[in-house]
DNA sequence: TATGAATGAGCGTTCATTCAT
DNA sequence: AATGAATGAACGCTCATTCAT
């Protein structure tokens, strides 16, 4: 995605207009984002962000992008932090909390394309999540080796729908926010918790 | 919600609107329902419509609404046939999917108010949410009375968690539809009931 | 201006009518006035309206006529209270000034049909606008004859400038009512008392 | 009031779309302005417009506020052409009146913001307004000074007034033309020559 | 490369009036 | 006479994208 080699100059044309994306979308949403207020804001003619980008569809997917990546190393470098493999997929559901308490605004951009199926919903996009995949899978099939984890879950599927509930959750969350807040009863952290329990249970080997 | 007695020819013309609406919808998208293509497809004048619904927004939470009722209805349809609350829960989840299967859109609308917290999310539809999340805390509590499920789980935080992940997944089949198809290893249905395999064990009781 | 005899029971929807956008308007202005609302207001169909009126201008016109009506009376009323002419005149500004506190929405439309020439100025408005002219002219001309009002001053003219004029003013009293209270050294007294200062001066007889 | 240095082209632009309007609100009044026909009369998109005005409004407020500043001009040359007070002060009803009859368009929008109580009237616009009002203010004071005036007059008062009987007195000339045209006894040049007698009449100090 | 003026299709909504019943 | 559903032109405004300079 835009990995011609570039000036520094440009570079950080590029990355402004980026910044200022994001700036604008945490202060608004997603689908506030105008190019008009984005040019103004980050001082450029709004011409000169079509040069950097295709359209105003790409500038979302960029930060799309990177936000999947930040997910990714996130993952990574909890996941590293622990030996069992029960363990690691218990802190990828953290981290995945913890990441959407800190950034909202990435967090929706990877439901924003998780949920609606986008045409720029390119390659490099598609390698991060076969990425986050992958890494869901080894630790499964590790687990497996060492019968810690059950043998009727099958590695990719259980990846695919680990994904997919956690998203849910996390989306859920967010959209209730306030909901919980004033229920006096729910937090966040006890329905994570919560959710942990039967994740944990659901996997374990019973055999 | 619009209960006020009409004749049938209105009530047909309403049901017009909210059909046509569907149609579209189906074919492009919720965000895409706009009402001079509504207007012309139903042959009617854009004002008619505003006779119906007050606005745009309305047009489309009323169909939103129908779609959580009808989904309920489902639910208490599919529960109705188990005894066991375990079975009664994963009735649930597989009604879940077949409704999702057979009316896609319908299930955007349900996760499309469940995403986006909308002012238009009227004591009514919240009523409905509350039937559905009702639903799973009495059978959570008789299979924990009946000692079928782990008294580790909150039934109330549960009843969250249960939509929150079965509402990502379905999201995440539905996005992901081409790719499954397309991976020629992973279907639907295998996905499911890997996920109810670990949604059963993660419930039981194990004491 | 709808002569044609009716009976009572029109008369009263008639005037409902009538009543009801009288109360609209004072509560919008003039130009808020909308059918739909009026209707509803009346609790009448939108296609009665039209029965009784041949469009929504026609509503205005009427009442403008009314309100024109009424202020000839107050005029004919005030004056009768004085002997000499000039103070038959102030009399007559005077009661402009109260007409225009405690109607305003009546001044309104008075102004309104002064301002615009419109296709609904009807001979029946004309006429009365025709006899406020004549009262003044006639108490000019008697002031004229019994020597204490100049008579550099033709009174045909004199009758269309002193409305022209007084309108003029109370216009400016209304649009800047608050400029004026704020000011906290106008009073709309104290400037209806200095044009009337002014106002007598310019007739008098100095010969 | 966008004063921002433009390029000549750009000038002529925004120029372009005043003229227009003015032309347009010549034919059809003031509150028929809309903007497709000013884009397609000025063979401009409609979205040019709203580059060069926030706003409908903002395109009337603009020509409103020229209408004032032009006739502040007019009222200042006038009144420098005269030494006395009182000739000044006639002057600038004369003025008036010219101004009418050549911009009779400017004076509906003088009018029209001086009869309804906008948003739009911005600081500089009410400057324009004082200024006039100051330059009446000073007048009378120095005819007071001089014994030509009488001191029974309160200037500030009188500046108020002053403007709402002449604006009064214009209006209805413009309202009535026709009907003045059609009088064969009425001329617009003999209704100010009347008023311009009371209003001389009525200022003059007889101490 | 950078600019920003220009475009124009598109949008949701309003409302005076008509007309079949 | 009375109804009120239906009409559809009209409106002000937005905004992603283009393109001449």
């Amino acid at each position: 995605m835009k990995e011609i080699k570039r000036s520094a100059k440009q570079e950080e044309k590029y990355n402004l207009i980026l910044v200022t994306a994001e700036k604008l979308m945490k202060e608004k949403g997603i689908y506030a984002l105008n190019m008009d207020e984005l040019a103004k804001e980050a001082n450029l003619a709004k011409g000169t962000l079509y040069i950097y980008f295709k359209s105003r569809e790409e500038v979302i997917a960029t930060l799309a992008f990177k936000a999947r990546v930040l997910l990714l190393k996130e993952f990574e470098k909890e996941t590293a932090k622990h030996l069992k493999p029960l363990d690691k997929l218990k802190a990828i559901i953290t981290a995945n909390f913890n990441f959407l308490k800190e950034n909202s605004l990435y967090y929706d951009l990877v439901s924003f394309y998780e949920v609606n199926e986008r045409e720029t919903e390119t390659p490099d996009m598609q390698l991060v999540i076969r990425e986050i995949s992958d890494l869901v899978i080894k630790i499964l099939i590790s687990g497996q080796a060492e019968e810690s984890i059950s043998r009727k879950i099958d590695p990719v599927i259980f990846s695919f729908t680990m994904w997919g509930m956690t998203v849910g959750l996390m989306q859920l969350l967010m959209s209730k926010a306030t909901m919980i807040k004033s229920s006096g009863f729910l937090t966040e952290e006890t329905i994570i918790s919560n959710f942990l329990i039967i994740f944990e249970q659901g996997l374990i080997n019973n055999d």
